[in-house]
DNA sequence: AATGAATGAGTATTCATTCAT
DNA sequence: TATGAATGAATACTCATTCAT
């Protein structure tokens, strides 16, 4: 905050900017992502974006209005993602090794970071509940594509706690058994085997 | 005048308050469960444990520290209950179980809820790691007295995934499909049976 | 009906004001002179510029920021006020009266008291040691014009002492020990002659 | 402050301690002189002094009481090595010397500070001013051993000038500039000699 | 006699939102 | 239409002082 003091943005004159208010809905994503949907405020977004801060005011109701916006956009770009991340999906094989991939994807963290203060925000927030159902929906219907649809919201649920242990973990998570974790996840339901572990 | 008319609340007189300190940490994990971290202040915390606003700063250092409090005692608490619930297991049925009763436990909304809020409140607050990171140990450690350390973490995963998706479904979860899950997650890893759905 | 009762300040409607700002700094070097830096509050200066609170956050980072850019009008009006003081002066006995004067105006305390405390906030404040330095070195600078750097030095401490004592000292200073004192003060330094008093 | 919470002090079980409040006053000069009268408060006061908070207030009425009690013990011992300090003077030469180490004692720096403080809050607070008037006096008193009344005066402001001055200068003062000055205070003021500088 | 807990008035500061320009 | 100034309610936090133990 200090540096946003301490360096007076040159004076920005930009007339024709067609694009603000996506710009302003992606720096909204970037700061929820940084300092949570808590520490997310009208000022912070605006700088940003690089905007002045009557511009949010003028692009979008109230704070909630452009959070849920924002979360919306986030939603359905994870969808796409999430669709073209198993397009190539043609075996078995493949399809543990596409969700492995996605446990496993440093990268996917400000995603998953997101995502995490999108379902905290939905948990409060009724109108963030259409959003949160509307991916869980697509995640879903992708898995759909290969499992039968007890199995795709078994493996689902198993990716979201992957990701969320993987996040919070300070160990490393082993992908070898996250494969596992999948394998069995994938398997018939039918015949149940012998009990593991110290009984 | 205004005395007579703006008395809000009865002149409470209770110098003596021995245990006041709990008293304000359990109002403060009501608080987080009704409004978020989000939404949690001092006053609403105050009010909640019917303390007025000075005692809450008097006892702890910042809004932060109180937290970190409150989320360190949930943690333990959910640690005891965590044991507790295993601890009639005897054999698989049992453990398959007493999991599935985690998750189709509305009573552990509340708890649930507050978990959830410590996980993305650690993700921006490394103090809080420590509370999610020993936590985590707890869980699996109960696990691990049934099953192998690797299966124990992908149970941990699923039956995270699990809640979370139960918290934000509106559609009820099938019990039936949890115990799918469950099973297939405890079945040993050697062989991968041929694959289902429609590849 | 409270509000009819409870009007306390006329609704000022004042959405355009330009030189607020300015307005704001003055009313804070009011506030300092009249309760010390120590007395000095937002909510002080806020009323005795007759802006709402919020004003002053909007324009001043926080109360120290205000506090400094405050002195550092200060300084600079004395630094003008200093040398416009000694522009008529001529000859030596000009300048021993515009001292004298300098020191026996009571018109002044005002000044000096702000003075003072930007003096002991300086102390702890190195921020404001700036502020405090230029002025010297503009005081002296003044000084210079009609001694040499190594006496100017001494009659600036000199003024200074004097005028902390006449600020500080119930009983009335006499105007003509302050001119031989000044006097004194202004002589070559080569040549000591002997010692006066009870030695 | 950080350090007070995260350091809690050992339980200290002092019952027979009978200089308490000497050492309470004495503390309390420390912080005045580590964070100005404004950052003096009395949880600053009862850590350094390492004594229970209520301490404070059962030995002393309010904080304003244990200033002015810290300052007039601060002012008399000012003035006991005031005296001291002169005591060795037999010469002319002897008062310059004592006087330039008066000014050039980076000891003093701390005594020095405190005077100061005291001298501003003395501004604000009546009951302040019988403890600089009565150290002012005895400042000049022992002057007044080898000076006459109105010299003594001079030299006193001369002395307080410079410093303030010291204290507040970032380049180090010239010691033969300073002798230079207290020796141009010291002749007799009848007869003025000629101008310096550029008139 | 001595103290740690308690309290409420007060402080700086943040911020969503409004609005004159 | 776009925005920078404006605002006031709310926030976290401080602290001198009180007081039951």
């Amino acid at each position: 905050m200090e540096d946003l003091i301490a360096t007076p943005r040159p004076r920005r004159a930009r007339r024709f900017d067609p694009d603000r208010k996506d710009r302003i809905i992606d720096a909204a994503l970037d700061v929820v992502a940084d300092h949570g949907v808590r520490g997310t405020t009208h000022r912070l977004i605006a700088a940003a974006a690089d905007v002045p801060l009557g511009s949010l005011t003028y692009h979008f109701a109230s704070l909630d209005d452009l959070l849920i916006q924002a979360f919306t956009r986030h939603a359905s770009q994870m969808a796409t993602a999430y669709e073209r991340h198993f397009d190539d999906v043609r075996s078995r094989a493949d399809l543990v090794e596409a969700i492995a991939n996605l446990v496993h994807n440093a990268d996917a963290d400000r995603e998953s970071a997101i995502n995490f203060e999108l379902y905290l925000a939905a948990v409060h927030n009724p109108a963030l509940r259409t959003v949160t159902q509307s991916w869980m929906e697509a995640s879903r219907a992708v898995l759909h594509r290969y499992l039968d649809p007890a199995t795709a919201r078994g493996v689902d649920a198993l990716i979201e706690g992957l990701i969320i242990h993987s996040i919070l973990s300070t160990a490393p998570v082993n992908r070898s058994d996250t494969v596992s974790y999948i394998d069995r996840a994938l398997r018939s339901p039918t015949n149940s085997d012998t009990s593991p572990g110290q009984p």
